[in-house]
DNA sequence: TCCTTGCTTTGAATCGATTCAATATTGATC
DNA sequence: GATCAATATTGAATCGATTCAAAGCAAGGA
């Protein structure tokens, strides 16, 4: 099966046509005369021609058709990080309907990914901010293709990106769990600035690097001050959003005097291990312990009870995303998009 | 943000340099007289060259660098299935570390998937042969183009490609089972026929088009055979691998006369689905019931109780599935490798 | 017969780089 | 200052297609 050492060029001769009419053959079929057509195809058949290089083509068209996704993470988060997935999902569903390929781009290691990026074979990116979101930009912008960036905790208006509400989503959260009468709060958080895990304290979170974290802490507060809970009453512990952390940060909170009868987690990741310790430590969700997560990715809803959370409408930011890239059209600056609440089983009023 | 018009010619002219020096420039520095070298590459700057256009460079090269990973699925397929996401882990894995790009080619619609393989920038296919693996195999032929099959039900030699031995595995599963001294078994199975779900007969099995599924079974029945269990005594249930289908076949199973006290569950996903289903029907994982799955995917260690099962060693099938892709080495034919056994929680002798 | 019109086909230019044999330059040595 | 080896640089060919202005051709009308 020696790989086609047969071009164009010598379908064309051996049909005795030029070059330019094999090409119609194959792009431009209904402007060839069937007879001829059907010669050529023939002949390419015989010839064992596996069809017009891409390489060939898109060195003329310019055009690849395809766009990347970046992160600064090890190429598997894309297949481990829930909030990465629910989002890749959504972003494959898009390109799959406008024919556009997908290809992954990453590397935990800056300088791969500096090289992967440089070499990926797309017309723009999609740039999952998760963590290094300016470097990530930066590294992308020596690339000179569109590009957009998700949840990038950066205000630079000048680079486009698609983020959510986070300050809104999270007041909404802590508002759902008040209401319903839950009067003392903890707080799981997601990254806050690098290399820190454990309880944090109100400064901190202020000056927090990471404004995703930043802003739903702060919505958190903000609603909760409207119930007359203040800030120092909310017992907030960073975790980097895996298992380890979140059970340390549980351990925590539970040893202590008062636990808390309400769990604001800044992801559903975190909320679901959190509902999986509690359930270990024989206290029921939602009798004992609300938990309401962030995100709204599609395991929330898969498990027993489900998981309350403010969902992220992925469809939308895929689209828009895709949109932005595949136009070259950023959209106006900085765009904000609202998450909305999915009431499920993992939130009830607190036990008398 | 015009895209740069600047080639390497320009940068090269500019420069006062031939073109063949700019280019040794960006691709074999050391070539190069420092001071020359740093000239152009500052002329490149001010220019605002983007580098060497992937394109014209890939075009000489013949080369992409990146392989396609293929299935007759949604795209959304690899992010939601667990084994298609334990395996691509796996995959862009090695891809990262031989710096070789990941694209991800899969449509549902058999026409629009010939497209995107026709039209995938790539060296080469991994074929996720869950579904409809021959067209699949088909369409990737045209493209000539070397590629592997993972987990083909076909057994047609001249087709390379890795699976594992699933019925051997199946085998060390239902051995292990009976050796803790269960007796009443429950299959849940993956998919045997197009089109079919529910309980299936002895005869069903044994013209089960899936070999995948068909294999799993027969392993099942001759360990258990050797314990004086007969396959009549062990009824089966298809399932399309999801949630309803699965929760269907408990209820069938379970609302016999003597209900299983071990389920052989065909996938990890099917037996984390059916943990989850006893669990809220307060049957306890593995006192009332022992459960064990098949794959090996990484959520079956974080669930409680873990999950015992028979683990495909994902990291060698990829690196293998790579290289034989890469170094257009197809392995020799057919390629079994074998599975292991992990045991977690999910299984334990039967109550007395 | 000549001209028009509409449809096919041709052939050369082009896309943006890499490659390598040939040539130019440099430095050291006698 | 001449020679030689080592190192740098050049320039043209090449990769495999697409594109488009121009040319060819057949049919119909004047």
């Amino acid at each position: 099966m020696a790989k086609g050492t047969i071009r164009l060029a010598d379908v064309a001769k051996a049909a005795g046509v030029s070059q330019g009419t094999a090409s119609n053959v194959f792009n431009r079929p209904e402007v060839v005369r069937e007879e001829v057509r059907e010669h050529v195809l023939e002949t390419a058949k015989r010839l064992g021609y596996a069809g017009p290089s891409l390489t060939g083509r898109l060195l003329r068209a310019g055009k690849v058709n395809a766009i990347g996704v970046a992160a600064l993470e090890p190429l598997a988060y894309f297949f481990d990080d829930p909030w990465a997935r629910a989002l890749l999902a959504a972003v494959s569903q898009v390109c799959d309907a406008s024919g556009t390929g997908l290809a992954l781009v990453s590397a935990k290691d800056r300088h791969k990914l500096d090289w992967n990026i440089k070499s990926a074979l797309v017309d723009g990116f999609i740039l999952l901010c998760v963590e290094g979101g300016e470097k990530l930009v930066q590294l992308t912008r020596e690339r000179q293709l569109p590009f957009i960036a998700l949840a990038l905790n950066d205000d630079d208006p000048a680079i486009s990106s698609i983020s959510v509400d986070n300050l809104e989503g999270a007041a909404v959260a802590a508002r759902h769990l008040a209401e319903l009468g839950h009067r003392r709060f903890a707080v799981l958080a997601t990254e806050l600035s690098d290399d820190h895990l454990g309880p944090v304290g109100i400064g901190e979170i202020e000056r927090a690097i990471y404004s995703t974290s930043r802003n739903r802490a702060l919505g958190y507060w903000h609603a909760l001050e409207a119930f007359g809970i203040s800030r120092q009453e909310v017992p907030i512990y960073e975790t980097s959003n895996d298992k380890p952390s979140v059970e340390a940060g549980l351990d925590f909170l539970f040893s202590a005097p008062e636990p808390p009868t309400a769990i604001l987690a800044m992801s559903d990741n975190i909320a679901l291990l959190a509902i999986n310790w509690l359930r270990a430590r024989s206290l029921s969700v939602p009798e004992d312990v609300s938990v309401i997560g962030f995100d709204g990715v599609p395991e929330g809803g898969m498990v027993e009870p489900g998981l309350t959370t403010m969902a992220q409408p992925f469809a939308e930011i895929a689209q828009r995303a895709v949109r932005a890239v595949l136009d070259d059209a950023m959209p106006a600056e900085r765009e904000v998009i609202g998450v909305t609440l999915v009431v499920r089983g993992s939130t009830a009023a607190p036990r008398q």
